[in-house]
DNA sequence: ACAATTAATGTAATCGATTGCACGAAAATA
DNA sequence: TATTTTCGTGCAATCGATTACATTAATTGT
């Protein structure tokens, strides 16, 4: 299998007998090109197949039309659904996604960054991983000009752009719609307060709790990972320790599915003996028999916006000056069945 | 925000007063440059922190590390997984995944693989649209000279290489399964044969018939979407026509969730009055209240092994031959509580 | 000690497109 | 008609790295 030689300027120009420079004007149309000149080097590109090799432009201009986009797992439906969101946005435009991800390990996501630079991408999106303390080489991305948007994820560092969820809000509307349904002891089976979303969440539902002048008791928060075997866990070590409660709003759905499992297996009935909440909305949460009520995250809206943000941000460098922007989503409580008191029968 | 400027082998040879080409012979190792020199450059190189230009290389060489893959959607946990496989493979050899999707759609399709060969990516790998019959646009890129593997959803052409599940096998496993657990009376709700993976586990469903020497009903063979409204409807259908069942066989874990719903409430016990067996081991299945029994197709297997599929058919290319490589995986039973009779009480 | 190798480095072209500067021709002005 | 603009093009450098070929220096053999 030969490679199809690829037609370049060259070649148009020699066939017209003029010179590249004319044609890449023309190509460009440059006004100082003639008319006539033009319309010929448009005609002969069109019969040659002539396609403008984008390595050679990216040599020259700096700019690849590549982005990166910097996630923990990609398989993960909230993440890859955020990816979706930048792709639909920025391909209309040119560009094209490269994902990377972290496997939730600071050491990889220096390391992925650091390539994606030498990629020259003209752009970096990024999730942090739960790991990720020292920002050093998230600074770097900034000091070389290139940028740089959080989204879900993200640290505080200046001059830097994000687009989250209002993690508060979210936790407020779950906790106070369970309170609403009439449960007065919540317990919070939270994550770790390293990644700010899970301290928000943890921080709305306390909120929650004192707007409504309920006590705020220490024995029913919790901080587990994001499975359903912390879930299973979390919610025996409260059966075992005899910790009384008629509601969990969850950080997380698959923590959610993991102690309503528990639950059930000791005989509570969801939602008479306890109200569930859980966190993200993940497709699974509506397929099951018994639908979970939780918090959406709109995450291909996220990414949407993301790329927007970055859009705005490269033809704000070229004037010259970098803004910060931080945009905050407003998330969606899905009501289900889990938390509804008196629409429940069995 | 000041571009940091990129140090290149020129400010090196500056440096050292040595040519440029020296330095990039030192770089690269080369035997005709001596160990003082070498040492010197590689030493120069670390003190400026330079960077090798991957465009100027990419220019020159005409490789830019960059792989291209081409799904419908990526947020579809499936695909997104085999993604991961792929970028798990061929990351630590120094390439980027670029992702595309097409929405199902053969024009987007065609227009995102144009795009990615003119971005001069190194490899695409595609799983072919629902929509996608003419292939020319696929043609296209194996006659370009640019390696092409279709994963999961292919078609046949010459010259290209393949990984698929045997999903013949899958069926036949499924449906034989469930003649094992007694049922006898088995419907089949597939997909479109448009797209190989349908036909497959519908041959395989009517082999594992013929092998039991159980009857073939035409009655008990729908096509739909994969979707939970189309099996909800599908189920409808068969009820509404009477037509007696005591098992589905769905080619979609979606479908088989939708037909489950729709049978529960017309008050059918699963599984004891209809065995429901799906196909993708989609992740919610496992998370249901009754697990759905489901064929897997290990995904990240699929997309590591085209990975190293693509790194065979490169070294080949050196070599100036092409293969044809058809790599067929066993998909795997998860049987779980909605086809195991005996074993299930309430 | 001098020719013949060999080893180390430099020169310049190349990959493809862009662009500042210069040049000639035509058009506008005096 | 002579002079100044304007217009259309071409020349050549540039982006950064690689590499065939040329050249110089050092080493070997006789």
């Amino acid at each position: 299998m030969r490679q199809k030689e690829k037609v370049t300027i060259y070649d148009i120009s020699k066939k017209l007998n003029i010179s590249a420079a004319t044609v890449s004007r023309a190509l460009n149309d440059s006004d100082r090109v003639s008319l006539k000149t033009k319309e010929l080097v448009l005609k002969t590109a069109k019969e040659l197949n002539y396609q403008q090799n984008a390595l050679a432009l990216a040599l020259k201009s700096g700019r690849t039309f590549n982005v990166g986009v910097v996630v923990p797992y990609i398989n993960h439906t909230f993440f890859a659904s955020v990816i979706r969101g930048i792709e639909e946005e920025l391909e209309p435009k040119g560009y094209h996604v490269i994902i990377c991800q972290t496997h939730e390990n600071v050491e990889s996501e220096a390391k992925q960054i650091k390539t994606l630079l030498n990629t020259h991408i003209d752009g970096i999106f990024i999730s942090v991983s739960k790991t990720t303390e020292s920002v050093k080489h998230i600074e770097e991305v900034r000091d070389e000009g290139v940028p740089l948007i959080f989204f879900d994820r993200k640290k505080d560092i200046s001059g830097v752009s994000s687009v989250t969820i209002n993690d508060f809000e979210g936790a407020y509307e779950a906790t106070t719609h369970l309170i609403q349904q009439g449960y007065t002891n919540i317990a919070h089976i939270g994550g770790d307060h390293k990644l700010e979303i899970y301290k928000h969440r943890y921080d709305g539902y306390i909120a929650a709790l004192k707007a409504h002048n309920l006590p705020v008791n220490d024995d029913l928060l919790l901080q587990v990972n994001s499975t359903v075997e912390a879930g299973i866990e979390a919610v025996k070590s409260l059966l075992k320790n005899n910790i009384s409660f008629d509601a969990i709003f969850s950080a997380s759905d698959y923590v959610a599915l993991g102690g309503m499992r528990e639950l059930r297996a000791n005989g509570f009935k969801i939602p008479e003996d306890v109200g569930v909440v859980g966190f993200s909305n993940e497709p699974f949460t509506k397929y099951l028999e018994r639908p979970l009520t939780t918090v959406g995250q709109t995450p291909v809206l996220m990414g949407q916006i993301a790329a927007q943000v970055f859009l705005e941000q490269i033809t704000d460098v070229k004037k010259n000056f970098r803004v910060e922007k931080k945009v905050v989503l407003s998330p969606e409580l899905y009501t289900r069945d889990t938390s509804i008191k008196k629409g429940s029968q069995k």
